[in-house]
RNA sequence: GUGGAUGUAGCUCAGUUGGUGGAGCUCCUGGUUGUGGCCCAGGCGGUCGCGCGUUCAAGUCGCGUCAUCCACCCCA
């Protein structure tokens, strides 16, 4: 028969990837959870107006790779292709929407991308949405939530950028202002998605990579030039909080983000070490979206973070081994081996029994390969005896005890 | 969507100017009658990604195709 193999850009995670990510999780939820959040599970799912709306008709996210399909009934349905615009459809939908609200949430997304290292068709981010805050302290908290969880799996040489991408009030001028700046240089020296982006998203011109872009945008006016009072002001302060938590943030010029509902301060972390997809988390404020989607007109800020990216990061995790291995010699002993086995885990032991009887070597070649430190052997003659073998792995040391006291004398071994 | 590289045993890879496919690791058995690691011996295991072509002969050359990886792009 021929084989039917995953779809591309799919991954089959096993130990030890697996085990990274639910590590990842766990201290996820410690980190986040000390801070107050809440973790939410929402659908994969949504109607694809909710992304259009949240993340922009013209963003490269919507047009060309957000797997869309209509359903029986002839619905536009979407696999969401980040988290923010699903958990703020959830936080409009359950109401309450007084005062602060911080959730956590993690799962897959999609997007219709050609795989590559750090990028596939189906990834998992780890996301953080602060609901009705609008300080700086808001925007401050959230990027020390996200750098102390970096810093609790031990991630090293990160850096964070952050820049700001003012508001309503005064992206305007800036808009003008960066118009007007490309209008007047030569259109040839830009690529050709850049020629084209002068006219429909020429803010994105600045995070191009392609060198003659940068020369030819070097002058570009910066948007921290171009800011408002209130958004300088905001933004200082990020930054003064951020400067007295000894977190080192360096400001990005270009960093724009690819998203269309940010504004003011955006953010992003960044690894020299996993290839070219460098970026591990990212995130910003939103202030608006939350109204754009029909809820409450509350301010919002958050991140997500790709844990494909960060397992790429992640020091080497080591397995526990198991306590025990139970090694058959007779096939009448099997059911016995498998009872005995049992009784070990209800008093708190890790570890496997033999399915069949083989010799003692094939069964201590496999417990030496599992690890364990105890390998208990059970035969022919231990059934007899209602005893079993016990053998210490490091020592090769072997004791015989009555299979009523293994738990307890296990217990002394371990102990 | 574009470009480059790579597809040979379960895994990592050799395979010379075309001439009946190898190594290491893994796995199994044995080296003690019921005792592991190290070592030794043997064994299991391959449609050489797939198809077409060139040739007396293709893992090796050509074309096509599929897959994977990396990069562009985009972003977590």
């Amino acid at each position: 028969m021929s084989r039917i193999q995953r779809i591309k850009g799919f991954a089959d995670l096993f130990p030890p990837e697996s085990t990274a990510f639910t590590y990842m999780e766990t201290v996820a939820r410690e980190v986040f959870g000390a801070y107050g959040c809440q973790e939410v599970r929402i659908p994969i799912l949504e109607r694809t107006e909710l992304f259009a709306r949240s993340i922009g008709e013209e963003t490269d996210v919507v047009q060309k790779e957000m797997y869309t399909f209509t359903d029986r009934k002839g619905r536009s349905l979407t696999l969401r292709p980040e988290a923010t615009a699903g958990v703020l459809r959830a936080f409009i939908e359950a109401g309450g929407h007084e005062g602060v609200t911080k959730l956590f949430t993690c799962g897959p997304m999609f997007r219709y991308e050609r795989p590559q290292k750090g990028r596939m068709r189906q990834f998992h981010q780890l996301d953080v949405e602060v609901l009705g805050a609008k300080t700086p302290q808001a925007d401050a908290e959230v990027i020390l939530m996200l750098w102390t969880f970096l810093e609790r799996l031990q991630v090293v040489d990160l850096t964070l950028e952050i820049n700001s991408l003012g508001c309503p009030a005064c992206r305007p001028a800036f808009h003008a202002a960066l118009r007007s700046f490309l209008e007047g240089i030569d259109l040839a020296s830009l690529c050709e998605d850049c020629q084209r982006r002068t006219t429909t998203n020429p803010l994105r011109v600045l995070d191009c990579k392609v060198p003659t872009c940068r020369t030819a945008t070097v002058n570009a006016p910066r948007l921290l030039d171009h800011l408002c009072p209130e958004c300088a002001t905001h933004f200082a302060q990020v930054r003064a909080i951020l400067q007295a938590a000894a977190v080192p943030a360096t400001i990005n010029h270009r960093l724009v983000r690819g998203l269309d509902y940010y504004q003011r301060t955006t953010f992003e972390i960044l690894s020299g070490a996993i290839g070219a997809q460098s970026a591990v988390a990212g995130g910003g404020r939103y202030d608006g979206l939350v109204a754009a989607l029909g809820g409450p007109d509350v301010p919002g800020i958050g991140f997500a973070c790709g844990m494909e990216r960060l397992a790429l990061l992640l020091p080497p995790h080591r397995p526990q081994p198991m306590d025990f291995y139970l090694a058959v010699l007779d096939a009448a002993a099997l059911d016995t081996a498998l009872l005995v086995g049992q009784t070990l885990r209800r008093h708190g032991f890790r570890g496997e029994t033999a399915f069949e009887a083989k010799s003692p070597k094939a069964h201590l070649r496999q417990a030496n390969k599992l690890g364990v430190k105890t390998c208990l052997l059970l035969g022919e003659d231990e059934m007899a005896r209602g005893v079993i073998v016990v053998k210490d792995m490091a020592t090769g040391v072997q004791t015989t005890v009555a299979q009523d006291d293994l738990a307890q004398a296990l217990g002394f071994r371990t102990a």
